[in-house]
DNA sequence: CGCTATGTTCAGTACATACTGAATATTATG
DNA sequence: CATAATATTCAGTATGTACTGAACATAGCG
């Protein structure tokens, strides 16, 4: 328990570094994010995650907020206290990537709207058409996703 | 023709800014994307894509080459001339997201990283394991994804 | 009503990124 | 090989982002 801190800060970094890489969320927003994956307990306050990840007060406000709005994080308060209190839901990860490819459908929209521009010339279309059809079946995969996880939820106290 | 231009270019603003947003493509290499996923001939000149969205020659090299090493454009000469000419193949879409997804994979292999560290408390590898979830399902439907525009194929000379 | 612990905002700094003009390399042609 | 056209690289600038310390706000508690 005791050494195992400093081989999870390790596997943090990681995990942060391919958060900030693939999903665009600051370094330190993404250490909070790994972080609050792993940690003990799994809610944890302001004051708990900065001195875990070693970060300033300042830099968790501003990271929580934007972990918060991306669906990552969510936040909790206890009665009789001040403190808030954040977590990832099991379910965190599914909501992020389903809101995502949501927006990704955008997409499909303005590839429709370039084909309309593109007139009926096959050759041109192409490629607009290949776009669209990407983001289509896309947006019926993940409609058609298996809520994973739906059995053997552990969720404690 | 001559009036479209301008609507045209209205589009390739939108797509370039999609292209930016969701991934997390620099606003010329994104309508460098955009306008070759339009323009008529499909295959350009980088003095032709720079003169249409009104950049320097220079950003269009570094951005052709981070077009091309994603995956969204193909560069080809023809014999006898020194000029090359970029497109967006049908296909190109398709070859980035499954690329993009198969990058995705890296965190599954993060996630169970973690989940070994985290021990054999399910209340505290329950997050991991989500996620870890989410990302195998991903992987595995694009697997099967059916590449789409597989019929009625119309690639042009 | 102070007091204290937590939360948020703000100005400033350090760092990174995007882009361009100018200089340099490269390649077909006469 | 000289010439002209395209391609690439580089230094410099301008803009944007991430983060922090310090100041300010807020909420529970004696």
């Amino acid at each position: 328990m005791t050494d195992d801190r400093e081989r999870v800060l390790e596997w943090v970094e990681q995990a942060a570094v391919f958060c900030t890489d693939e999903y665009a969320v600051p370094p330190i927003a993404g250490r909070v994010l790994a972080w609050l994956m792993i940690c003990e307990p799994a809610e944890q306050s302001a004051g708990q995650i900065a001195e875990a990840i070693g970060a300033s007060r300042a830099s968790l406000a501003t990271s929580m907020r934007l972990l918060i709005d991306a669906g990552f994080v969510r936040r909790r308060t206890r009665p009789g206290q001040k403190t808030h209190y954040y977590r990832v839901d099991d379910d965190a990860w599914e909501r992020v990537v389903r809101r995502r490819v949501a927006g990704l459908a955008a997409f499909r929209e303005i590839t429709a709207a370039g084909m309309q521009l593109a007139g009926s010339d096959p050759a041109r279309t192409g490629r607009l058409r290949a776009a669209h059809d990407v983001f289509d079946w896309m947006d019926k995969a993940f409609a058609s996703m298996p809520g994973p996880r739906r059995e053997g939820d552990t969720d404690e106290a």
